[in-house]
DNA sequence: TCCAAATCTTGATCTGCGTCAAAGTCTTGT
DNA sequence: ACAAGACTTTGACGCAGATCAAGATTTGGA
């Protein structure tokens, strides 16, 4: 089921976001060494399901490039975005034996991952980790909670202003650009087709797809090609999001 | 704005989930000597707001009997509530200095709160407490996200029935009751006005009580008065939650 | 006890988004 | 380069839930 290749355990640590994130800044040689040990890469194509709902997860992780979505579906078939992993993002759950969610890699991707057991086992013996993955944990929370305002309380433009506004600023922050800079064009590719960005604003694709072109018709965004989007005015965007304009909920 | 009033620090602490949940159960006893002294409790009459988004938080806590809500506000007054924090729920986020979310007593509301530098120093000192307040953080995302599905993709019929649900099974495991026993009648008061319901699932006050009433037609739940609910059959509840019927989503 | 305010119910009507349908445009493999 | 499939756009129409409105019931304070 998972067609993954593990990359070269020598790969260079710069690219592995929790050695940076989670773990490396406060901790001994020691056991960075032993974080080395239990360390590898998968690499994972467009469209390829990393796990399923339900499934033994014998890992944790993050993202180091590309990305995944996490999702829900119920029998019916009606399924919710719930989660959108970028680069440094963590995956997983430690004490938990089993995935509560689809991880679908949307674009092509690359992990970092950790065996399960010898993480928790680490976890426990090293206080900055859990510490580091709780305030990780509490941002992610955060951000589940403003996504519930948009997904009960928003319409469709204010929806996908927002998730637009979300991957501008997501991205900027990956790139190291300033979205925030007055007057700045802000350009990126979208990396979700109008069904997931659909899933993930609890919209159909049709209403994505007729909203997205509302808003190119009133100048908030220019489009090339389908997934090419620049941002004339990041405040304009904003306001269109029902967010202050100030930097805005996400901030 | 905070008419609150501290209980006797001598007072009961199996009162006190945080004692039992997050700390006690691993701790040493020299670390409990600390967390005792910077435990204080505090008493909220119904209605009350515990604290305003953005206000300086200078506290951390969970809640000791009672129920109180969180919630965001759009500028223009639309309202999602985001969470529902009911005994032993933790409040408040060791390493942010601001609240990011209204938080408002529905009932009277008893918390007990440790000042927060203490706490957080305390928590880099003590292993345990990072660890299981992590565990605990990790069981709200999970909950938020579940959520996210019950806004983006149920009716308005699945969304009440989803919230009875979650009260009920919350309810029985406080009072230690069994809800999925088969052919039991499960009953409790909801603690939510209709209003505190629709901003929960992001729907109208109407709405609200026009599909209470259907429930109510079908059968599905027995009302006395607008307050009291009895259950005839659980399975048929998450049934029509659109979950399955095996202890469902939130179990 | 009684009045006023809060809460809840129900009805009539409106509307934003979903559904169904068809055609257009990219992408990919050969 | 072309064909097949995936993705996207646009249109017509219907419906679930919002909005507006009027009463009914409950609660709480004087």
């Amino acid at each position: 089921m998972l067609n993954e290749k593990s990359l070269s355990v020598s790969q260079d640590c710069n690219e592995c976001p929790i050695r940076h994130r989670a773990v490396c800044a406060r901790c001994e040689s020691d056991e960075l060494e032993r974080l080395e040990e239990i360390k590898y890469y998968r690499k994972f194509e467009a469209g390829q399901t990393v796990i399923w709902s339900g499934d033994r997860m014998e890992f944790v992780g993050s993202v180091v490039s590309g990305i995944a979505t996490l999702t829900q579906t119920m029998e019916d078939g009606r399924t919710q975005m719930v989660g959108l992993l970028l680069p440094s993002d963590f995956v997983g759950r430690p004490g938990r034996s089993s995935a509560a969610y689809d991880v679908v890699a949307t674009t092509d991707l690359v992990m970092c991952c950790f065996r399960k057991t010898p993480f928790e086992e680490m976890m426990m013996r090293t206080p900055h980790i859990a510490q580091r993955l709780l305030e990780m944990t509490l941002d992610e929370l955060d951000a589940a909670r403003e996504w519930m305002l948009v997904l009960g309380r928003k319409t469709a433009r204010e929806k996908i202003a927002s998730l637009l506004s979300i991957i501008a600023r997501r991205d900027a922050s990956i790139n190291m650009r300033d979205v925030s800079a007055p007057g700045e064009r802000i350009t990126f590719d979208l990396p979700l087709t109008r069904e997931a960005m659909a899933d993930y604003l609890g919209l159909t694709l049709e209403t994505v797809s007729r909203q997205v072109s509302a808003l190119r018709k009133d100048g908030v965004i220019e489009l090339e090609g389908k997934r090419h989007v620049t941002i004339p005015d990041m405040g304009r965007l904003l306001e269109e999001a029902g967010d202050d304009a100030d930097g805005g909920v996400f901030a």
